[in-house]
DNA sequence: CGTTGAGTTGACTGATCTCAAATACGGTGG
DNA sequence: CCACCGTATTTGAGATCAGTCAACTCAACG
């Protein structure tokens, strides 16, 4: 995770601050873009948005007019029912691309709601669009972004469909774990920036079972809970809960 | 749905069969792709492959080569828990496209199966991916296709999340009506090509559950059922079931 | 220092699952 | 064309996981 000064790949030095060390790095670094390239990105980015915890990055229904990179912070994507109820699609930290349900019909399809202070560049997807056209492998990169989406839609649908509560707040709190410390942050000590509610309704549960898990997984050991503050203290045992199969611990992975 | 002898965008006469009726028209004819490049389109596809019922169209593991358009027939995406269960993620009709969760990881990240006879074309991505440059629009196209399957996985996130049994099956069937009637079937009449179990597997629930459903919905005059052959026959009652919201009504839909 | 929202915990309820058995169906071989 | 077999489906009865309703605690904030 860490940069030493003399880039390889890229020059990092010779870009603006905007893309370095930003959201977008996942979308672009992985390509092997030149200078040249990761500046014409960088160029995109129509502007940096601050937001508060509970505003809107979109809405439902809105036009799609831009994605969204988050930078910094974090967000939820809701899905609402005929009857109000709210289904969490998603949530996402820095490094994550937001808007891509809107392509489809070129308007929001569901709401992304910051849940603290957040900043998100906007990078409108006409230029994308173009921009994918000229610059070799930013095509593959998105089609690969999408992807991700859809096999990660896919393993959420497992879980709601076939797992049991303690399974999915187990899979959950492992998925976070590990994209914290993808980011750089301790895999075993954080603090979730989402409430019981929205845990509840990312996992398929009431928000009374979810806090009683984290009651129960605390009793056996698995984690130390404080309110958003979560330690995991067996991350062992802790796969062991979520079934394994679903989410990798960090440590190793078998091959093949 | 018909098609009168002389088309009009499109002077679909002068290109192959292959692509004038095949599962690609999505992909292809609301572009308004001109001759040369529909034929274009045309030359990419390997192969047509003729799969009986049980069969794989390609394997969670396998690298991924190509995508597949069905032709005919249709097909069930599963995802499969460390433990063995299944869920299953989408039921594909003629007109479709499988394969895209492999791009992410250059590898098929989940199970595709003939549910009955069924016909795919192969694209090898590679050459789709060239295609997408080369031809405008088309990457546009792609993107939107990838998009519609993001959304179509988050409404059936808020299904397995909020919805409860009947909702789900209703919403299910709902889907089933109206995209049989885009194909140019009956839209109240038709025969499922996918078994009680995979139903379950879909919907989240178990296969008995499924089965008293039907049961249920036939006593109450929505549906009349029979094994896998399925009338309906209260459309609007069976949208009130579904709670409105999911599926419109295939009667019309509003415009923009 | 009262108000408000978030979180925890308990008691009870019920939708759905599981287990089990009966029945219908579809395909196959004689 | 029919009998037979295995599979799919239906139906019943009981068990259970998670939801609902409700009360209480706690921390943040004006």
């Amino acid at each position: 995770m860490k940069k030493t000064e003399g880039g390889k790949v890229v020059k990092l030095e010779s870009v603006k601050a905007a893309c370095q060390d930003c959201s977008l790095r996942e979308l672009c670094l992985p390509l092997g873009l030149n200078a040249n390239d990761l500046s014409a990105l960088d160029s995109l980015i129509k502007r940096t948005r601050k937001l508060k915890k509970g505003e809107f990055v979109y809405q439902i229904g809105q036009p799609l007019t831009s994605l969204y990179a988050i930078r910094a912070g974090s967000a939820k994507t809701c899905e609402i029912a005929a009857t109000g109820e709210v289904q969490i699609t998603g949530f996402h930290l820095a490094g994550e691309l937001l808007g891509v349900d809107g392509i489809s019909a070129d308007r929001h399809h569901c709401d992304a709601v910051a849940l603290e202070s957040t900043e998100v560049c906007e990078i409108p997807f006409d230029k994308l669009e173009q921009l994918a056209h000229d610059v070799p492998g930013l095509q593959h990169q998105l089609f690969k972004i999408f992807s991700r989406e859809i096999v990660h839609d896919s393993e959420h649908l497992l879980m709601l469909g076939k797992m049991n509560a303690e399974e999915r707040l187990a899979v959950c709190l492992l998925s976070f774990s590990h994209r914290f410390q993808e980011l750089g942050y301790s895999s075993s000590d954080f603090k979730l920036s989402m409430s019981r509610q929205d845990l509840g309704d990312y996992l398929g549960l009431a928000l009374e079972t979810v806090s009683r898990l984290f009651s129960r997984f605390q009793d056996e050991g698995l984690l130390a809970v404080d309110g958003r503050r979560i330690q995991i203290l067996d991350s062992v045992r802790l796969a062991a809960v979520a079934g394994t199969g679903a989410i990798n611990i960090p440590t190793h992975k078998f091959s093949n």
